[in-house]
RNA sequence: GGGCGCGUAGCUCAGUUGGCUAGAGCACCUCCCUUACAAGGAGGGGGUCGGGGGUUCAAGUCCCUCCGCGCCCA
């Protein structure tokens, strides 16, 4: 067994990759290979801000895949002498864990209940089936919240597990999660630095509302589903009586219509700007107003603003300054009175039937009502439209006015537009198309960004308001805490100068009720991994940091509010590269998520081809490309994998049967060929290390994967029997130039594939390869000493044509050569001859004879088949 | 509708700034137990580089256009 200093181990006769994995991070963990050395200075230090993974979902192959890219950069870099600092965090905030809490212990968060400091989970938890049959618990929100807590802390376990599994380099001593005290505190400053700079304001404001999960939901978040609707067309009434067609697809809203809307050039309607017309039904006078967004060719062509239908009429409502007549409340019900702009009897009894009816309802309804009075024109016209969608919800979004607090993004700022826009250009992003996603995403915000959320498990906003007299919030004047309280929780903690018993009284205060999105928290991920909060050394040591991994489809959420934080509080970018993974599609080409039920969960994967082997697969999808499933390439990974492990075995056997170390002594490489050989495999080292210093790991890796197969299949071939019973010199030349391209090799392969060249590794260094320097190809030309490798393409294809020969014959390759004759041009023969003898042995010939012609050709005559 | 990416062998993909006869792996076919490895090795067949047009001595590569697919945003 090893020791975990990383000394020798014997060469296994059947080396295999079992237990690779477990035996190595068991050695990594005990000898600190990948702790981070925080003595070292910011220029010496390659510091990467890992997406912190939401635990409350399970890994998949997608997690897999561009975490390993990370880890191949940090292995890398480390191995080119920086001090690589590596940090895990975990994402368990938010809605994904809530809802995993209520369907796991199966209750629900009641915020009204008190806190019950004897609480127990359920004893069916986990059990979903028992859960099925019973009710819902109803727990407090301090309750629930420490189930979120509980439950998150396994997940993280088996997260880290998988990750050890799977061989990321990181230091697991700098893990943080983003609800962790830490995280909060640090939330909550940055916000109350964002308050007190201006950056952070509360406005009351149509939001976007999800009425599912009753919270407010962000730009970010949105997504546009197509659903089916139909445009009703209903009959306004002019003042001369006449009536003027409007197509909606939301009669509903006909109550909270303000106004009318038709394109400035529309001259079907230009005489009727400025003028009034009446509603059905509710007999509501509303003017008629010209804007460009209105589209000449939907529906009638005139539109009906009704506060809210859709982020135009916020637009629109805003632009011609018009009355707000919402009729929708957070539950996504009719309000039970009607608003104030009805007045007619018709209309108030109208109302009556809509009042309390959810969306759905209400529309049947008033096109019932319609029906009645006629102000209906024709049959309901079917069309597919998009319609907004919180991306984690399945009910289509309204939009209610509430009170929120935002932090600025640019939305509504020109001037810090430019300058987030500015950031970018101080980022490199891999692939480099990638900077006009984040481009083109900050041009298109509207608004700022909403950061409040109705929900429980979160970072609360850490703020109280001041009740007057009558018992009414001052919004405009909020109270903060002291900086040295955080974090607090304003719905349990007393605000400042205020002693409990006042919260929620007259001439007291109440806690703001809400949380922050999610993004808020991990938008400070650098903040958080380098010690923003209370660690000056460590951030000044890794911050700004060098490189952000993540997935491209958050560009606009995850990339954007770092940027947008680092820029309000640090006034940099927040990173010098933005490395952006592809996706991991399925067989059919489809995007592996969740919902689509075509997940392959990792640890399967990992177990039965090995770590390296799927490692192989990640490493092989090229920088920002999305890359197909594919357990055959995990095969082939294997196959390198195990190659590798033979190949170097039978590498190190050649005269070392005493007991002396292997050693490595380039004066003694002094075959033309193995000269050849070293003189390729400098250009490979090049290759590979400008490709990696572009970050492109995966063509680092089938560069030294094609070497490395011509490797074994020409040059061991040519030169080992030579290595095995040459004379001395030729002998020594031959094992030293293997030696060699074995130590680089495997190095160059350690980034990729950790654990197989780790073992191989300790069958004759010291030490982990992970610390190892990164081939110096300068040392390995002066071994080459000037060769030019072009001898050993000739060498190999020479020996290729006499193996031809042998398989086209159907006879064995071992079968002896009685005798051959080589044909090839003269350049190529002058190249042959002082190799001639190697190519002779490998192709068990006693003599090869040269003859000089247009191209290589051989003739051969084969040993006679046995009877 | 706008932006971005992609289209090369049956499949998955390489093909730097245009430059030898367009490559690799998998799959397929034939052969070889060879003492590092049969979870291996040797060899073979297979492509009008999405279509069309243009620039050039030369185009998979550059330009235009069309078709198809995907993603992001309206």
């Amino acid at each position: 067994m090893t020791d975990p200093s990383g000394s020798k181990r014997a060469i296994p006769d059947k080396p295999t990759l079992e237990g690779l994995e477990a035996r190595w991070d068991a050695v990594w963990e005990a000898s600190g290979t990948y702790t981070f050395d925080r003595t070292k200075d910011r220029n010496q230090v390659f510091s990467i801000d890992t997406p912190p993974p939401t635990v409350s979902g399970s890994l998949h192959v997608g997690h897999v895949f561009s975490y390993t890219h990370t880890d191949t950069v940090a292995r890398y870099r480390r191995m080119r002498g920086d001090e690589v600092f590596y940090p895990m965090g975990w994402d368990d905030n938010g809605l994904p864990t809530e809802r995993r809490v209520q369907n796991y212990y199966g209750v629900r968060c009641d915020p009204s209940l008190p806190h019950d400091p004897a609480f127990e989970p359920p004893s069916d938890a986990g059990d979903p089936k028992a859960i099925k049959k019973r009710r819902e618990i109803n727990i407090s929100r301090r309750n629930f919240v420490d189930l979120c807590h509980r439950l998150t802390a396994e997940d993280e376990k088996a997260f880290e597990e998988l990750w050890r599994h799977l061989g990321l380099s990181v230091d697991w001593s700098q893990t943080y999660a983003t609800i962790d005290e830490r995280s909060q505190r640090l939330a909550q400053r940055a916000f109350l630095g964002n308050l007190a700079r201006g950056e952070a304001y509360q406005m009351e404001a149509p939001s976007l509302w999800d009425v599912t999960f009753r919270t407010a939901v962000a730009q970010a978040e949105l997504e546009d589903r197509d659903r089916p609707a139909a445009y009703h067309r209903l009959a306004f009434h002019r003042p001369d009586g006449s009536d003027l067609h409007i197509a909606t697809t939301r009669p509903e809203l006909l109550v909270s219509c303000v106004a009318l809307v038709a394109h400035p050039d529309d001259d079907r309607y230009k005489p009727l700007f400025g003028q009034t017309v009446t509603t059905p039904v509710f007999g509501v006078e509303v003017p008629v107003h010209a804007h460009e967004l209105a589209d000449p060719e939907k529906g009638t062509g005139i539109a009906m603003i009704c506060t809210f239908g859709d982020t135009t009429d916020v637009i629109w409502w805003r632009e011609l300054d018009l009355p707000v007549s919402a009729v929708i409340d957070r539950s996504g019900r009719f309000t039970a009175e009607a608003p104030a702009c009805v007045e007619t009897e018709a209309g108030l009894a109208a109302y009556e039937r809509l009042a309390g009816k959810t969306v759905f309802s209400a529309q049947e309804e008033m096109v019932a009502i319609l029906n009645e009075t006629g102000e209906v024109v024709g049959e309901p016209e079917p069309i597919t439209h998009p319609v907004k969608f919180f991306e984690k919800g399945d009910r289509p979004l309204e939009i209610v006015t509430s009170r929120q607090w935002y932090i600025t993004n640019g939305g509504r700022n020109p001037d810090l537009q430019a300058a987030l826009i500015a950031r970018g250009d101080e980022i490199t992003w891999h692939p480099p198309y990638m900077q006009a996603r984040y481009t083109n995403w900050i041009e298109g915000l509207n608004g700022d960004w909403l950061i409040s959320r109705q929900r429980f498990f979160g970072v609360p906003l850490p703020l109280w308001y001041a009740l007057d007299e009558s018992g009414e919030p001052v919004y405009d004047e909020p109270i903060t805490p002291d900086t040295t309280d955080l974090p607090i929780d304003p719905s349990s903690d007393t605000a400042p100068g205020y002693s409990e018993e006042q919260r929620g009284q007259p001439g007291g205060f109440m806690g703001d009720p809400d949380v922050m999105d999610t993004w808020a928290t991990s938008s400070l991920s650098p903040q958080i991994a380098c010690g923003w909060d209370g660690d000056d050394d460590l951030f000044a040591r890794t911050y700004p940091m060098d490189m952000r991994p993540q997935a491209h489809d958050i560009i606009r959420t995850w990339l954007f509010s770092t940027a947008v934080r680092s820029h309000l509080e640090e006034d940099v970018a927040p990173w010098r590269h933005c490395a952006l993974s592809g996706w991991v599609l399925d067989p059919d080409r489809k995007k592996m998520s969740k919902s689509k039920g075509n997940v392959v969960t990792p640890m399967g994967l990992l177990e039965q081809y090995g770590s390296d082997a799927v490692r192989y697969w990640a490493a092989s999808g090229r920088p920002g490309t999305d890359t197909a499933f594919d357990d055959g390439k995990m095969k082939i990974g294997r196959r390198l994998a195990i190659k590798i492990l033979n190949a170097s075995r039978f590498v190190l056997g050649f005269g070392t049967d005493s007991d002396q170390p292997v050693t490595i002594d380039p004066s003694l490489i002094t075959n033309p060929l193995d000269r050849a050989m070293l003189a390729g495999l400098a250009d490979l080292v090049d290759e590979a290390t400008s490709a990696f210093d572009g970050f492109d790991y995966a063509r680092s890796l089938e560069r030294t994967e094609t070497f490395f197969w011509s490797f074994t299949d020409d040059y061991v071939e040519l030169v080992k029997n030579r290595a095995y019973e040459g004379d001395e010199e030729g002998a020594q030349s031959a094992r030293n130039a293997l030696r060699m391209a074995l130590s680089t090799m495997l190095r160059l392969f350690a980034p990729i594939l950790p654990f197989v060249t780790e073992e191989v590794w300790a069958w004759w260094q010291e030490g982990s390869i992970h610390r190892q320097s990164w081939p110096d190809a300068d040392e390995i030309r002066t071994a080459a000493a000037g060769a030019d490798k072009v001898t050993a393409d000739v060498a190999a294809a020479a020996l290729a044509e006499l193996r031809k020969h042998k398989t086209n014959a159907k006879r064995s390759l071992v079968t002896p050569v009685v005798a051959a004759t080589i044909t090839d041009t003269t350049e190529r023969l002058d190249v042959l001859r002082p190799v001639l003898a190697d190519v002779a042995a490998a192709a068990r010939a006693e003599h090869l004879d040269l003859a000089e012609g247009p191209s290589l050709s051989a003739e051969v005559e084969l040993e006679a088949a046995p009877e």
